[in-house]
DNA sequence: ACCTGAACACCGTTCAAGT
DNA sequence: ACCTGAACACCGTTCAAGT
């Protein structure tokens, strides 16, 4: 009548998980493999998460967990001005995204709803940017800065992580190029000139 | 002895792959799927394109045309100063991110070198970008600076698309203060005044 | 030259049965 | 309470056989 022992655990799961899909992308996480992997059956799997999405979601959580701590330590570590705060910031999630990108490009896939980081886990990787945010243009403006710089840090490191940078040319000068600009343009933003709109 | 005639075609079985994929993602793009809407068994589908693979890289390469297209139209109809033109290429991008999402996300999907829109597609929609940015920062820095540019409107728009923007706030205003940070950075990367770097 | 049915190894998921 | 084998409907792809 003894019930049958754990022989696994979503923690172990996530983390076989995420080992395959930074080796072989999204398609490479199959329930089948990720069951060989951690020591169980397909089925098995269906008792820690409702489906292969939710497992996914749980893999995108991880990594959003990840990244705010990548982020921390980032700010933690650098220059006292809110333009050294965006600089290391941004860096810090390039590294990041170059390292690992199949897992970081996860964050922003939307396979579906359910494939998607917990919305603690997204607060938690977004709450420097908007710190940094907020240093430089303001608390007014500062969720629209934020999205500003985070579109431009995503965009950027998954066109470059796709290979879409073909022209030749320096890719990193152009991504501090672009953080440069993008600080340039927001700091001007709120001094006294504005800045141009259409 | 007569050969057997085609019953279909590259160009029905690539519109066929798009709407599905429009309507249903890319997972809900099968062969199976596609050979039932062009009338044809899934082997015969082998005879026009090598694997799936290569059938979402030709999907892939039409967005890519059309987005080219898109591009034309939209410069054609702007008004005359650069900054004009780059907001009228950033608007039109996002205008077809958010209408047609899950083509335009396929651009810069990565799912295979093979599922990657041929590079003369690619150089047909990265002209008028690059054009526009050459206007405004000169030859040596245009393709920097059109990287920037797209990565921005790649990012937000992907972004948006996949709902990582919760935490309520203006959307477009945010978009649109993107574009005029980044043309206001750039005019000042090339005037007298050193966009700071680190 | 293109189309077809049959077959292969896979996939996610369900379910009744075990402990 | 978790694990299992068997089964379901699917998937991409290959191949020999048709016309």
């Amino acid at each position: 009548m003894s019930p049958a022992r754990a022989r696994t655990s979503r923690g172990d799961i996530v983390a076989a998980a995420r080992d395959m899909l930074e080796d072989g992308g999204l398609e490479a996480v199959s329930m089948a493999g990720v069951a060989v992997r951690v020591g169980v059956r397909p089925p098995s799997l269906y008792k820690h998460f409702r489906d292969r999405n939710e497992l996914i979601g749980a893999v995108a959580t991880d990594v959003a967990l990840e990244l705010g701590r990548t982020f921390e330590d980032a700010v933690a570590r650098c220059g006292p001005s809110p333009a050294d705060r965006v600089r290391a910031l941004a860096t810090a999630y390039r590294g990041m995204a170059l390292a690992r990108p199949r897992a970081t490009a996860l964050l922003f896939a939307a396979i579906s709803p359910d494939a998607t980081p917990s919305a603690e886990s997204q607060a938690a990787a977004a709450r420097p940017i908007l710190a940094a945010a907020d240093a430089i243009v303001g608390p007014a403006q500062a969720l629209a800065a934020a999205r500003v710089l985070t579109a431009f840090a995503h965009g950027f490191t998954s066109m470059e992580a796709a290979g879409a940078f073909r022209f030749g040319g320096d890719v990193e000068e152009a991504y501090l190029l672009g953080v440069a600009v993008l600080l340039a343009g927001l700091e001007r933003a709120t001094s006294g000139d504005e800045v141009s709109r259409p």
